[in-house]
RNA sequence: GGCCCCUUCGUCUAUCGGCUAGGACGCCAGGUUUUCAUCCUGGAAAGAGGGGUUCGAUUCCCCUAGGGGCUGCCA
């Protein structure tokens, strides 16, 4: 069994590739098969640098390493397919030879024009007939043309009055009427194949078994099919994974920000449109519409009466909010959509990434799993040896699966709590050393089991708990405002000596001691218990007391406490004059 | 416009003709707890509509509607 997955370089891996790219490799894993990286870098236009060496390096963080494929070898090379532009004409000539395919040399405005009269009016073989080409022209004139060097492609020649059959491993049996194909350009004027033709050829070399792929190369599947039957080939196995569909629009629209959204909106909407439009107007109507948000795509749907405005405004707020997870969403519905950060060039083409949020990659990985997969068990979070073993095509479904970013953080959290604490400490020592900070491996193992059922991302380790690193910067006035009285300084002096008194400053030494203070002078733990949290952190908010204490050390908690007291009483007298 | 795919709680989904329609995220309520979080218990929440087939349809078929994709010398 060999598998490849194939992106094009022409930016960032995005997570809808990621989840390709870990289906190919869990099937391949299961079964002992071979999972391939393929660069499919045939538009030169469309080339952007970096993007290659962001897959190599997304896959790899994911930990779906290929074993063969640029940069990383096999026999099958090479594996980008700029470099191997040499084999495809070959095939494009013999299927002009075999009469399946043929030249043509029509101009750009030429084409549109024909491609525009061939949809209005709902013919596929316009530019076959009316075009010029080898089968229009004499054979001089297309002898000539060839010659002159001109504007040439290859075009396939679809076959009439066939019914193309797709054995689809996740859709079932797909049917396709080979009249409503058309020509597609199998070589382009540049002598590069286009991706129909270069797709066939590699797979065939490079002995592909099965295509998992997304399902938007559903329709031209049928075109594949023929191809490799007029070739000679075996055709692979194909599945066609249903798309990652953006989130649901009531999701995340609610009543208090229809305003924010409508505002972000109409800033894009004139971005994008040419011409004065009337800001205020345009913002309006895009909350009108959004304040329906319950039942939108009702609300978007285009009206006879309405204005062009208002037209051009349904469909700019559809094509927002509904299909396909796009890169602009991440940023618009503030979540990453891509594996790792992606600088890009300014702020338009930069993009946040999984990594840099925080997530574990399995963590993600797990997550993007079960978007359109499930195990058909109730069980949710698989390592990775579990997930290769209950993985199968049978179980992906087949419609469209919304990206809820939610169930993401909650996949999150889950791995970041069953993390073992040394494992996180490691994990931590290099933020914390960003961050200036100083603390053993050790310290940062205790700290892990105090605070990892309290975060989402490992750097909210640092951002909720930076006190355990650096002194109290500020403390929770309302709360000592509400709680804390002047007349009980002598306890908490007293408390104070007695754990200076400590011999071991453990958290079962320190949590008798403070409990023991408490009951035997009869006071009541909410009196003192949140004073001595607010006197350690800062904050209401946190991990066990006297976890907190015995890691802090004894040292650091008298003087904290020592220092803490001192400003109670000050934020005290402020509130009463 | 044409072609193709899809349709169970807000979201991800289970169910392969017998269902009081199950689980998870999120939400709400309660409990445990020194706070927060975790954890536990409970709750609201779904089979797009219409026809068939069948003793029986969420499950099979058809139509309609809705959603999605493709329709590029992009992948």
């Amino acid at each position: 069994m060999r598998l490849r997955f194939a992106p094009s370089p022409t930016g960032p891996l995005h997570i809808g590739g990621v989840r390709t790219a870990l289906y190919n490799y869990l099937l391949a894993k299961k079964h002992g098969g071979t999972f391939i990286l393929r660069i499919e870098d045939t538009d030169q236009t469309r080339y952007v640098p970096g993007a290659e060496d962001y897959i190599v390096e997304a896959l790899r963080w994911c930990g779906i390493m290929p074993t063969e494929g640029p940069g990383i070898g096999g026999k099958h090379g090479p594996y980008r397919q700029s470099e191997r532009k040499d084999r495809y004409a070959q095939y494009a000539h013999q299927l002009v030879e075999s009469g399946y395919a043929y030249f043509a040399f029509d101009s750009e405005d030429e084409l549109q024009a024909l491609q525009e009269r061939a949809m209005a009016t709902n013919q596929t073989r316009l530019i076959r007939t009316e075009g010029k080409n080898s089968l229009t022209l004499s054979a001089e004139e297309v002898a000539k043309r060839r010659a002159s060097g001109e504007n040439v492609v290859i075009r396939f020649l679809a076959p009439s009055d066939e019914t193309i059959i797709i054995e689809d491993l996740i859709k079932g049996t797909v049917r396709f009427d080979s009249n409503t194909l058309d020509d597609k350009v199998l070589l382009k004027a540049d002598g590069m194949p286009t991706y129909h033709m270069a797709n066939i050829v590699d797979d065939h070399q490079m002995e592909i078994t099965h295509v998992i792929r997304g399902e938007e190369w559903l329709p031209s599947t049928a075109l594949h099919s023929l191809l490799y039957r007029y070739l000679g080939w075996e055709q692979p196995q194909f599945a066609h994974l249903p798309l990652i569909l953006k989130p649901s629009p009531n999701a995340f629209l609610n009543k208090r920000n229809i305003e924010h959204f409508g505002e972000k909106f109409s800033q894009e909407f004139a971005k994008k449109a040419e011409g004065e439009v009337d800001a205020k107007k345009v913002q309006n109507l895009m909350i009108q519409y959004l304040r329906d948000f319950k039942n939108l795509s009702a609300t978007l749907k285009l009206r006879d009466k309405d204005s062009n405005l208002q037209k051009d405004i349904k469909s700019f707020l559809k094509d927002a909010l509904f299909g396909k997870l796009s890169k602009r969403d991440g940023a618009r519905l503030g979540f990453p959509v891509f594996p790792l950060l992606w600088e890009g060039n300014g702020t338009e083409d930069a993009f946040a990434g999984f990594r840099e949020t925080g997530f574990e990659p399995w963590a993600m990985l797990n997550f993007l799993a079960f978007l359109g997969w499930n195990p058909g068990t109730e069980q949710e979070l698989f390592s990775q040896d579990e997930l290769v073993e209950a993985f199968s095509l049978e179980r992906i479904g087949k419609s469209g699966a919304r990206f809820d970013f939610e169930k993401g953080r909650w996949f999150n959290q889950q791995y970041v709590m069953r993390m073992d604490n040394r494992e996180i400490a490691k994990r931590l020592l290099p933020l914390v050393e960003a961050k200036g900070y100083a603390a053993s491996e050790d310290f940062l193992t205790d700290f892990a089991g105090l605070m990892k059922e309290r975060v989402t991302f490992f750097p909210e380790f640092l951002e909720s708990a930076a006190y355990f690193f650096e002194p109290v910067n500020a403390y929770d006035e309302v709360t000592i405002q509400k709680r804390y009285k002047t007349e009980n300084k002598p306890h908490f002096d007293a408390i104070s000596e007695q754990l200076s008194e400590l011999a071991t400053f453990d958290t079962a030494q320190i949590e008798s001691t403070i409990k023991g203070y408490i009951e035997t002078n009869e006071l009541s733990f909410g009196a003192i218990f949140p004073m001595l949290r607010i006197a350690l952190s800062g904050t209401t908010k946190g991990p066990d007391l006297f976890g907190m204490a015995a890691l802090l050390g004894k040292e650091e908690v008298l003087n904290r406490l020592k220092k803490a007291y001192a400003t109670f009483d000050a934020i005290k007298n402020e509130v009463i004059s």
